[in-house]
DNA sequence: AAGGCGCAAGAGCATTGCTCTTCTTTCAGA
DNA sequence: TCTGAAAGAAGAGCAATGCTCTTGCGCCTT
């Protein structure tokens, strides 16, 4: 029964790909909130009526380009980490390139890491996808607490934040890190996207103009937060 | 001729302020993005023709929006941090007060901090009314740095990064901090907005569930990094 | 006193998301 | 192979939106 998809249901999947190809395009120039069923419907030549039986709802396909652009991202930097060993270095590496991803793509980063769009809440499609995005993190700080280039946190935590630490234990795949060192790199993580947002945003305007070496600059700093030997 | 203003203009003010006040409600209620020109007018009772004389533009009213959240963060902010003298304590009270108001106005602190609305661009409006929200963490540093409470880095920075120093050193009133902290000072900051965005905008969603404890965490973390002896 | 300006009201236009109805195509079971 | 059900396409239509234009009224300055 499923040995080939009817026909029916492969035009069915190329045309989901194509409408969410163009929602894409018409993401990247103008922006999500600027994203319309009927544009996109527009653009495939289809009537937009057509549209809604493909993603019954504006939020529909808005949920397909948020986990697109979760994956997009994961994959900008797990191919710019790969094959850099030392684990430092990878810090860095793993920072410049959701940097660069997101200057090559401000409305996909607005999209997942600035505020949800109107009466958006995000469904839980976009919970596996967002979590892909913090594993080449994981694995860094492993390698640098094997490595002895991580200087961890001994001090135990009191018993609610260490259900925190253990959810983050298990989502980053770091058996081995302590509570405090996990509870450390949520101030790396949040700093670094933080840093990222005032610079797309427009926050640093007229502030900050040298951005290349600022960020560089945080991304020591925060480092150094979580006990990488910077 | 300015004596005292005509009429008209006093009822224009009052009629202003009424329009403001009324879309401070909607957004509050519903968010930036549903804020409707019409629905403010029939809220007031006029028609949305007569709003457009007021402000010309839906991104006209939002701008008013934006200037007046920045002062109602940056009088929270103010208040709470008002006779407490202990420079440390003043950033944890600092801190703490700016979450509370985000977490209070969740639809203003997205107006100002999250991604901007499509096809909005700031206004020069905008710019002093945000630079009134660093002034107290200028006050703060400074008298820290008179105690003997902050640890300042003293190692030379490029002239590039030196020229963003100055225009911090300026924006904070504060002559006597050097290069190299007024810049750490920027990852304090915006790790603190980091934290709040991923808090408000839902990252922490099935990972941090103590948020009051992993945000004090992050406070402390935080200024560690500019150097207060915390 | 009078002309000009501020202002309100309403109609109107183009656009949006979404629904409903109608008609055609495809598929699967008898 | 035939047939009935499901999937799909097309279009009209509805309630909204931002914004513009025109018309007419009333205040205010000269």
């Amino acid at each position: 029964m499923n040995a080939s998809r009817t026909a029916r249901e492969r035009a069915r999947a190329e045309l989901v790909a194509e409408i969410t190809a163009a929602a894409r395009r018409q993401l990247a120039d103008t922006g999500a909130a600027a994203l319309s069923m009927r544009a996109v419907s527009r653009e495939l030549g289809m009537v937009s009526s057509a549209l809604h039986r493909y993603f019954p709802t504006r939020d529909d396909l808005l949920t397909a380009l948020i986990v697109q652009s979760y994956d997009a991202l994961a994959d900008a930097v797990e191919a710019a980490v790969d094959g850099v060993p030392d684990p430092v270095d990878r810090w860095r590496t793993l920072a410049r390139a959701v940097r660069s991803w997101a200057l090559a793509n401000p409305h996909e980063y607005a999209l997942i890491y600035g505020s949800p769009v109107p009466g958006y809440r995000a469904p839980a499609d976009t919970v596996p996808a967002a979590a892909r995005g913090i594993a080449p993190l994981g694995r860094l700080l492993a390698d640098a607490h094997a490595a002895g280039l991580l200087t961890v946190d001994p001090t135990p935590v009191p018993p609610g934040p260490a259900d925190d630490a253990a959810r983050l234990r298990a989502a980053l795949h770091t058996p081995d890190l302590p509570d405090g060192t996990l509870l450390a790199v949520i101030t790396a993580w949040t700093g670094l996207f933080g840093h990222l947002s005032f610079e797309l945003f427009g926050q640093f305007e007229n502030v900050l103009e040298h951005r290349d070496t600022a960020f560089d600059a945080a991304v020591e700093r925060l480092g150094r937060v979580v006990g990488l030997h910077i």
